[in-house]
DNA sequence: GGCCTGAGCTAAATCGAATTAGCCTGAGTA
DNA sequence: TACTCAGGCTAATTCGATTTAGCTCAGGCC
């Protein structure tokens, strides 16, 4: 199957040097001296014979083996989270790294038994990432190692964490609603995600409100109630057709996210009401989902990507970062807003 | 940073025997004859030091890295394209390998030394993976070494490869509409994708409509016409749109997939056309969206997953696998089929 | 002539495992 | 007694690079 690979000594001595020299030139130290003829002749042999160099070998002797990992919960699976595979992969490939990617399904042992394989492959630097920001236990190992948690709140690890910056999402929502005049009939639907599973609701959503309730007291005026589901369209969808069921005819709506949006959208169609000539329509993600919409739904970009290049960076180019580093949460603004009617 | 790792060696010297016998031993090697006493003696100082063999140096020796590689155009980036990752992961799990991810974004050159950098790694295998079915070029290198093409037409490589049943789909599209009785009105919705930019469709396009109008032809009927279109929301919205402005009342819809669906439901409704009772829709993802589209809509699986497991398996167990391998594409059926009203 | 210096290169060790080729001991056998 | 043999183990080599330590030779200087 595979021919034979090309050795640093065929190398050498197809070149008529020693493997130190050959080593020397290819490797591009200057620090030792070789003559200009001695590099031509190695350099020479080296694209005759197409020499690649065994960076299993390489990793051995020098301890550092050009590669990263990934692990998480569930990214790759889910949608767009995708995406911060994506930004790993790119910011480690612009420094010359690989990337092994993992996933456990949020088995706890598993995860360990991944974490442990990986630097047993004496990977370089890893990332432990979770799906969405919320409290996780990251395995010891982690402690000793070259490591950055992404999403992960894990406040006895003294590492570079990386996080959304959801208060500013929170913010972003409210203004692009406050900056056309809404002041009324403003409802919030997913809200905090207070539900059986998370009573006191999920971080990113007690962030994110925040943010909302700091620009409509900004504005003096604020949230005309606040809708609690899981984040998805049919629990979206359910929020909203109570809310027209009950005689409320909502002027604007802060939605948890694309898909709760859509539900929202449903509920308001059915109903007739125009978006967003009647109501306003404001989510987070910047899904695709955004721009099916119709009209287009103005939304909070989620930085998948940039999250897992900065993670990957954090590792790469590791200074003195331990700590929170928040990437913004920018509002894309697309057809769903409008100023209120009357 | 890292604390020193415990070398076999270590653990040699701790029970007192060689490093070979350690070796042995840990290894579970039963062809060389251990004493009960001294196998016991390495496995406790193993446990004590919290041995853990250099992966590394493992694989310089044995020329075994437990270790693949998937490359790929733009799938991590691409929605539920991830799956393929996932599955690739899981699988290659289940071998004890872990791997690596990389992406060229379709820049050849990028991909050449992708490939090459992860043969330098000492990978044992490598799948290489597009987006969607396609004819493409992978680098020559993989002509000699384990590898599988994923979704990749590519007649001159004599490897495994591993595709989506797209004939099946379209069978299985038409299928639906069929058994409750469609014979008229039936109409696909982007069809063959015959576009500026492919004016001769793309293959799962052109595949799909052959399973579709082969089983429309078993019941003695056929298409009443073909939109083509690309296969996003926007242009399934378009399409319909058209078909409903020159006065075409369609009875039923096949969907190129569930963005394009989505697309038509828009129109539909936006007309006060029901589904299923007036419109019945069918499609091909069976990707969230389905689910969150109301009334939820049938659609054709689309395995990423399992395809990205295939190839996974394909190369951990070789065999006699070369030709291509078609992975079933299944319709999932929800609420968007109903038999023609009248 | 003897000594020093630096340019140019190489021998050998090293990384941490797996593996090959034996070595030693005591029991069994002729 | 001498010789085999098997059980139990180890020394040394190997994988393919990097890196340390040091060698050789020519030229310059006193």
């Amino acid at each position: 199957m595979a021919q034979r690979r090309v050795t640093l000594a065929q190398v050498a001595e197809e070149a008529g040097v020693s493997s130190t020299t050959a080593s020397f030139v290819l490797s591009g130290r200057t620090d030792m001296r070789i003559s200009p003829d001695a590099q031509r002749r190695v350099r020479e042999a080296s694209d005759r014979l197409g020499y690649r160099p065994n960076l299993t070998a390489r990793g051995l002797r020098t301890k550092v083996t050009h590669t990263f990992g990934l692990v998480s919960d569930i990214i790759a699976s889910s949608g767009y989270a995708g995406e911060i595979i994506r930004g790993a992969v790119d910011e480690a490939a612009t420094h010359q790294h690989m990337l092994f990617v993992g996933e456990t399904q949020g088995d706890a042992d598993l995860e360990r038994q991944l974490v442990q394989e990986l630097f047993d492959r004496q990977v370089d630097g890893l990332v432990y990432a979770v799906l969405g920001p919320r409290p996780c236990v990251p395995p010891e190992t982690l402690r000793h190692r070259p490591a950055v948690l992404l999403q992960c709140i894990a406040d006895g690890f003294d590492l570079p964490k990386v996080m959304p910056d959801d208060a500013q999402a929170g913010r972003e929502s409210a203004r692009a609603l406050m900056v056309v005049g809404h002041r009324e009939g403003v409802y919030a639907i997913g809200a905090h995600h207070r539900t059986e599973a998370h009573p006191a609701g999920i971080p990113a959503g007690l962030a994110r409100m925040n943010g909302v309730e700091e620009v409509m007291a900004e504005h003096g005026t604020r949230l005309a109630g606040a809708l609690q589901c899981t984040w998805e369209p049919a629990e979206g969808f359910a929020a909203v057709r109570s809310l027209l069921d009950s005689g409320v005819r909502p002027r604007a709506l802060i939605c948890a996210n694309d898909r709760v949006a859509m539900g929202a959208y449903q509920a308001l169609q059915e109903d007739g009401l125009r978006i967003p000539e009647d109501t306003s329509v404001v989510s987070v993600d910047n899904s695709d989902l955004a721009t099916w919409l119709r009209p287009a739904l103005s939304s909070v970009d989620l930085p998948y990507y940039e999250m897992g290049r900065l993670s990957v960076r954090l590792l790469a180019e590791p200074g003195d970062a331990n700590g929170v580093h928040r990437v913004p949460m920018r509002m894309v603004a697309r057809d769903s807003v409008a100023a209120p009617a009357g």
